[in-house]
DNA sequence: CTGTTAGCGCTTTCAC
DNA sequence: GTGAAAGCGCTAACAG
């Protein structure tokens, strides 16, 4: 059986009206007639009518889709944010393209590119570990599409975003820490380029200081997030001169190299040293040893905020300049007693 | 700044010809001069000209792009057979929608009808562990949209479809256990809706008959794949009337809950009890004990064959009717020592 | 409230 | 080899 294509054209023709007050029944213009509103409706279900995505773009001069660009799908947190994302823009009939920067910038420049060749009518992006400059997403704003950023920002640069309330979450980690008595922290964090290694070294260095504990600069290492490069680093804190008693690690994924390192090294994870983290993804409930702590960053509402304040840009009207918005997610800490 | 549309038109004015001749020229038409032709590159690239996709689909009566649905991105078999659809998708200029099913088949034909509304130009599934009739996919065919199956196929029907060589890495599997010295070895399987169920059954059935190992019936489970019934079925293996020594699981989550349910159960695994799976996930590195082996099924490359096999059915002549097909993966088991 | 009409950007006969 | 013109399915002035 072929594509048969009912048209707006064949339900006018069934009532023996024409195509422009099919339409506009169809949108459910205002100015259309009740009666009239209902037979459309009903003949264009009878007939099995569907509409023609690209007509209705080309006429409008949108695309209807979306491209969302990250580090990686196989993160947990990006996963279960990529989801969030789907369920809002698909239920108002956009579509989304992910792309994955797998944290190289030449990646996420691709990316870029590609979503302006194919007229996307917003982006949302969580920038690669690799990136440091905006200048990239400025393109995307010359050719009028919109960025939503979410928890991986930009620095220093006003622009649309989703956030966890990283600091809050991060002094409450090095709490729980001094709570139960342990004094020497180590942080074990992200790139400087991004925000939230930012955030999550304020928050440490607040509570620390708070709690008066003391900040060796030995304690304050940064990872690119790479296994290698984190294994390194870990090695590192253990063979520096004061081992830690616990350390606080970026996300799930550096903790669980790290504990890698510390069996290396014939340390038992969480007895030795005990570690506490961003994310608390489902795969830690595998674990053997998972974390002590970790942060739920609710990366599913993160997704949602994302699309739900890009379509909100999008569909705005299109003279109307909104200031750069931020929305700020709830993270709640969870102890794994 | 505004969304500045250069057409062919523009091209064309610039160059003093018509817009057919830039169109032709711009799809490398035969009977268009080289001379012409290059001018009008030369141009479209001055202008930043970028085709309007909208246009050239409203035309062609096709919408590029492929539908996806499969149970969950977040496990990294499927979130790697993603990556290898998109990167041969895209470089066809296509877009991929994606689609989850979480496992429900009430999903599952939520996002078939979605994808027949959005017209899609195909679609690649890996049905739900509920599915146990093709029929909602054969709606597609109604409408003429190819389907390609991967991993997870229907049973007992004639359609493309993308496979590992499940059967005999099972067989493989079991071999490894009995030139260990392991003689009870258990299977804890898929649901039996699940060709892939059966392969890997068939493959344990005959290496145990072969390497005179017993079969009990006991020692045959299946789950739905939920935590809850794995979790059940394990422990009602440790409680069966013999414990087995080693124990197949369909894939690694499910060996991951089995390994809780263990545990549970003051076992240590891979100790007291010892675990083989599919998949070998590299979540898998992260935990203490993981499967001694599994076997790695090359998601990446079964999305890649998937992608490629329903373009060509795609780009085929409109009236040569292929017959179905099915491509065979290699996997291979690894020995985590 | 409804119909007529002119395109959106591109492809594709049919001419020459 | 190239151009003229029709039209893909839909929307939105403009006109009643």
């Amino acid at each position: 059986m072929q594509k048969i294509q009912v048209t707006i054209k064949d339900i006018a023709q069934a009532l023996g009206i024409s195509v422009s007050t099919v339409s506009r029944a169809l949108q459910n213009h205002p100015r259309i007639g009740l009666r009239t509103k209902e037979r459309v409706f009903e003949t264009a279900q009878r007939l099995h009518y569907v509409p023609n995505p690209a007509a209705i773009l080309l006429k409008k001069n949108r695309t209807a889709t979306i491209g969302v660009v990250l580090p990686h799908l196989q993160e947990e947190f990006f996963s279960q944010a990529i989801t969030g994302i789907e369920d809002v823009i698909s239920a108002q009939q956009y579509n989304v393209v992910v792309s994955q920067s797998r944290d190289k910038l030449e990646r996420e420049n691709r990316a870029i590119k590609s979503f302006i060749n194919s007229r996307v009518d917003g982006v949302i992006a969580s920038i690669s570990a690799e990136t440091t400059q905006y200048y990239q997403f400025r393109e995307l704003e010359n050719y009028g599409i919109p960025v939503v950023f979410f928890d991986r920002v930009p620095k220093d640069v006003p622009v649309n975003r989703v956030r966890g309330n990283i600091a809050d979450a991060a002094f409450e980690v090095i709490q729980f820490l001094a709570q139960k008595g342990i004094k020497k922290v180590a942080i074990l964090n992200g790139p400087a380029s991004l925000e939230v290694s930012d955030e999550r070294l304020m928050g440490y260095w607040n509570a620390m200081k708070q709690f008066d504990l003391p900040i060796h600069q030995p304690f304050i290492k940064t990872t690119d997030l790479s296994k290698e490069d984190t294994l390194k680093k870990m090695l590192d804190l253990i063979d520096g001169p004061t081992m830690p008693e616990a350390v606080f690690c970026f996300n799930d994924y550096v903790a669980m190299y790290a504990m890698q390192a510390c069996r290396q090294k014939g340390l038992v994870p969480n007895k030795d040293i005990v570690f506490v983290s961003f994310a608390n993804l489902p795969i830690t409930a595998y674990l053997d040893n998972p974390p002590l702590a970790s942060v739920e960053q609710f990366a599913y509402q993160m997704g949602e905020e994302a699309a739900k304040l890009l379509l909100k840009i999008i569909q705005s009207p299109a003279d109307s300049v909104l200031p750069p918005e931020e929305i700020v997610i709830n993270t709640r800490l969870i102890v794994h007693s």
